[in-house]
DNA sequence: GTTGCGTTTATTTTT
DNA sequence: TAAACGCAAC
């Protein structure tokens, strides 16, 4: 394929700022990908000088894949296409002391924080249950990713808890800063703070970095802008991609006034309109149109498609949820198995997580293989994250949270009582829980009240973590290490006595060796560049958990389930959009605030234009919540799709035409 | 220290 | 509805 016009002018622009707007399917990671090539073999431009950065693992590999397939190896050389995320960290890692970090230090997950927040009020006294660890922990994200004007707004109209999370950011700081660690939005924030103090550092990465490219640029929060400025020093050739009707990450700070004030900030800036939609049916295209026009303070942008109109979008309606899951399996079903649709090219979209479950249910009785995709993943597992603190304690002894995670599991007789006389010494002794271990085993008598027994059964896990300690680092084969700790640690035997299910402990141990294969895979890759040490290999992890499931791309045969959120980018022949419903979308939390609506129609036009083919709109009468019936509405956001797109199916007035057409052909076809 | 039972509470989206 | 939590008995 060729590209247009607008894509050519986009891609042969060199110098000066360049803002494209890539409406959705617009081919935009191909003119990137082309703008990338273009400026390497046509403009003579050194690899080394270009940067790209994108949101998500997943698309910068995409886009790595796709600049390989285009220009040969040797030319690359030197180009970094990495998530912003990434950059910060290799930036953190090349000056660790500049910020007052150790060489290998950590990284930080959810999980961890939590861990650290819970610890904290309990220090302080304070009731978890008025002051929740993650609304806490959000706003220690908002202060990160916002900087000064958050404090200064606080100020203003300061609310409890923001007080309270206030009080406990610099705590919280130095928590992190005791543990030789830094959190996520500190990837972001630290290099950002290095670039503002340090002039040389920035002067060399103004000088390394020449060219640099964002995608997805709605997304981007005010601590990335301001990281891009720096990194951009007086250079001008910055070339941003987006879309303002695309932005839907404004719960984490992402900021769509900066692509829209794009022009003021760099006057004289070349602004490129990509409206030609290469993905979906003229229908499709027009009915989220029609929709998304009613946004205020958006660009005005006329997105087209000269494919054939196809279809029209269906609404239907059902009686409640099982029966909208019925219908949706139905109708998939029998594309499948008619239309010969292979599963991957089947996605339902929803708006909460919580809301797959009736649509998990129907397609299991069918035997009908899925994907859910994100949600709970792989690293949510408590086998995985217990092997991952083993891990981690075994790199870092510091890394308390992970400790007394793994203190008493498997169980070895460590209980409560003992594991708070711990934190306890630790404390008056300002040292970490793994000293106040060791100091036990040399001495039982250092901490008043413990039992021999117990002693004992802290030097035996002592001596394990120090026999692979010793192994790990001399090994060359560090997931063979790791495999035979496994076995030594006893997980096997703690499994088998919690689940009595011989299927659910198979499945148990099996993630147990996908995490061997994650390291074994880690040390192949790297062998020839670098040795592979523990450090990297957790970096490289917590990188992952944040991501969605890397293997997605050989899921060609199942059917896709996730949120409208993660589906973003994606593209699918049929889209089945779910719960439809006044509450869940627009979203009952988010019309408390101003501008909520304008993000939640956003929200939905963004899983309206996943559509290549087909698109169809469910919703029910009725559902269950906490275990008890609500009646719904319609979404208001159906009303808003010009009718000559779409066609309506209420309970009402269809009772035997289109839910018997499939069920008629499904009855055939097994028959058959 | 562990086990088991009854009570409570949660569902917005995620790099 | 189902998981998570807290308390009391073993």
């Amino acid at each position: 394929m060729q590209l247009n016009q607008e894509q050519l002018t986009a891609v042969r622009h060199v110098n000066g700022p360049l803002l494209i707007f890539a409406g959705a399917g617009s081919g935009k990671t191909r003119v990137i990908t082309n703008r990338i090539v273009h400026l390497i073999q046509k403009e003579g431009i050194s690899a080394g000088k270009i940067v790209a950065l994108t949101f998500t693992n997943k698309s910068a590999k995409e886009m790595q894949t796709r600049v390989k397939k285009m220009i040969t190896k040797p030319l690359l050389r030197g180009i970094e296409i990495s998530t912003f995320h990434s950059l910060g960290l290799k930036i953190l890692k090349k000056h660790p002391e500049e910020i007052g970090l150790k060489f290998p230090f950590v990284l930080q997950t959810p999980y961890d924080q939590e861990s650290i927040i819970n610890d904290l009020l309990k220090s302080k006294k304070i009731d978890p249950q008025s002051y929740p660890s993650k609304a806490i922990l959000s706003h220690f994200s908002r202060i990160k990713n916002t900087g000064e004007e958050y404090i200064a707004k606080l100020s203003v109209s300061p609310i409890e808890i923001d007080l309270i999370s206030l009080q406990l950011f610099e705590n919280y700081c130095h928590v992190l800063k005791e543990l030789n660690s830094v959190d996520f939005d500190d990837l972001i924030l630290l290099p950002t703070n290095l670039l503002t103090n340090n002039k040389q550092v920035r002067q060399y990465y103004q000088t390394k970095f020449k060219y640099i490219m964002v995608d997805e640029f709605q997304d981007t929060n005010q601590s990335q802008y301001t990281f891009l400025k720096l990194l951009m020093g007086n250079n001008p050739n910055l070339c941003v991609v987006g879309d303002d009707d695309q932005s839907i990450y404004g719960f984490r700070g992402s900021n769509m006034n900066l692509i829209l004030n794009f022009e003021k900030d760099f006057p004289g800036a070349k602004v490129v309109h990509l409206l030609n939609n290469y993905r979906s049916t003229s229908f499709i295209v027009n009915a989220a149109s029609s929709v998304i026009k009613n946004n205020p303070g958006r660009r005005e942008k006329r997105l087209y498609s000269n494919i054939n109109h196809g279809d029209k979008v269906k609404y239907i309606e059902r009686e409640n949820e099982k029966e909208e899951a019925i219908y949706v399996v139905d109708t998939l079903q029998a594309e499948m198995i008619k239309g010969k649709k292979p599963g991957g090219k089947i996605a339902i979209l929803f708006r909460t997580n919580y809301q797959s479950r009736s649509f998990e249910e129907e397609l299991r009785i069918r035997s009908i293989p899925y994907k859910l995709v994100g949600g709970y993943n792989f690293f949510d597992r408590k086998e995985v994250r217990d092997i991952i603190s083993y891990i981690k304690i075994i790199a870092n002894p510091k890394d308390e949270v992970s400790l007394l995670r793994v203190l008493n599991y498997p169980k070895r007789g460590i209980g409560g009582t003992t594991i708070s006389k711990l934190i306890q010494k630790s404390i008056e002794c300002e040292c970490s829980v793994m000293e106040i271990l060791e100091r036990l085993c040399e001495k039982p008598e250092f901490v008043d009240g413990i039992k021999k027994k117990t002693v004992s059964a802290i030097y035996e896990f002592l001596e394990i973590i120090h026999k692979y300690k010793k192994e790990f680092f001399k090994s060359h084969q560090m997931s063979s290490v790791l495999n035979s700790f496994i076995k030594e640690i006893g997980f096997e035997k703690e499994i088998v006595s919690e689940e009595s299910d011989e299927k659910v402990i198979k499945a148990r141990m099996n993630n147990l060796s996908e995490v061997v294969n994650m390291l074994s895979y880690f040390e192949n890759e790297l062998e020839q560049e670098n040795k592979p040490n523990l450090f990297d290999f957790i970096i490289r992890l917590t990188l992952l958990m944040e991501d969605i499931d890397p293997k997605l791309e050989q899921e060609d045969k199942k059917v896709q389930l996730m949120t409208m959120h993660l589906s973003k980018g994606l593209e699918f022949d049929i889209v089945f959009l779910v719960g439809l419903e006044e509450g869940i979308i627009p979203n009952s939390r988010v019309l408390e605030e101003g501008s909520g609506v304008d993000e939640e129609r956003r929200l939905f036009y963004v899983g309206m234009t996943r559509a290549k083919e087909k698109l169809i709109l469910t919703g029910a009468k009725e559902r269950k919540k906490y275990g008890e019936t609500v009646l719904s509405n319609p979404s208001r956001f159906i009303e808003e799709i010009s009718c000559q797109y779409l066609d309506t199916y209420k309970i009402e007035n269809e009772s035997s035409e289109s839910s018997n057409i499939f069920l008629n052909e499904l009855e055939k076809l097994k028959s058959a």
